[in-house]
DNA sequence: CGGATGTCAGTCGGACTGATATAA
DNA sequence: CTTATATCAGTCTGACTGACATCC
């Protein structure tokens, strides 16, 4: 438990089970099309990182390299993903979204923000004060967390 | 987007942006057991309300009776839950967990608390302050979504 | 050649739909 | 009798392990 000097104490155990209780409600949109956690996951990293290849993938996504062949295979179908040799490696493959695949991300996040604006509305202005603040500060930690975890 | 009078403007965008990406890691444990998502939301559930029936699970959790049936079914054989006839009415089946059941989630809140604290040691005392007052407000928002998702 | 990258084959667990038993 | 709760049976998707082709 670390303390601050502007009064108020960083209670870490009463923020993480803020977090995890949030989180309950902010991950588990109804899925409108039928897309699992890991293929939603798989898009999620590609918007985020760019061009990546399979084994790319390996690291941030918790599935094994064939699971995701088969993954991409199924993307490409769809035409969520396009696939090209990677041209300096000509064993890599470099997997990016494609329109569609990118459209299918923003639309879940423009759900999420949907529901979260909803929420904020009913907040207190001192409460919705703290949650501007709020932005920064997280994206700051998640920075740290990736800066940490070059694993 | 909301303002608000305090100078700081509430960017509803960027917010979910930054939960999307913290998430990516706070999320993500290496599950140190074998367990999948389900189990752990099922058990996270329990741990959160209490006993619970069958059809109460499928209201939060994302699967459907059979599958819930056979879950704890396997909950059971592990140890982790214990299922009782509900004394009210002959028909449902009341879940709780176990003392082993508790002390999975326990332990995986226990880790989330040790990473959590990890990164926030790397934060100026501004940017800890702000977390402080966030747990309160987090809690508040999920309890809004509760009351409003009252389906 | 040895190591890295991706794919193929076979297996298995976990979730679904549909049907069924039992109690309210 | 109808509705609610849970379970059983059969099917299918999605992930794993292990073997393999291809390129650095």
């Amino acid at each position: 438990m670390a303390s601050s000097p502007a009064g108020r104490t960083l209670d870490i155990g009463e923020l993480t089970t803020a977090i995890e209780d949030f989180n309950t409600f902010f991950i588990r949109l109804p899925s409108v099309r039928k897309f699992n956690f890991s293929t939603l996951s798989v898009l999620h990293t590609l918007e985020r990182k760019g061009p990546l290849r399979l084994t790319d993938l390996t690291a941030t996504e918790q599935l094994k390299q064939p699971a995701l062949t088969s993954l991409v295979a199924k993307l490409e179908r769809d035409g969520l993903v396009s696939r090209r040799r990677d041209p300096r490696d000509g064993r890599a493959v470099l997997i990016s979204l494609t329109r569609d695949g990118r459209e299918v991300v923003r639309s879940r996040h423009a759900d999420r923000m949907a529901r979260l604006a909803r929420l904020a509305d009913q907040l207190t202005e001192q409460e919705r004060d703290v949650l501007a603040g709020w932005a920064g500060v997280l994206a700051r930690l998640t920075e740290i967390a990736a800066a940490g975890d070059a694993s």
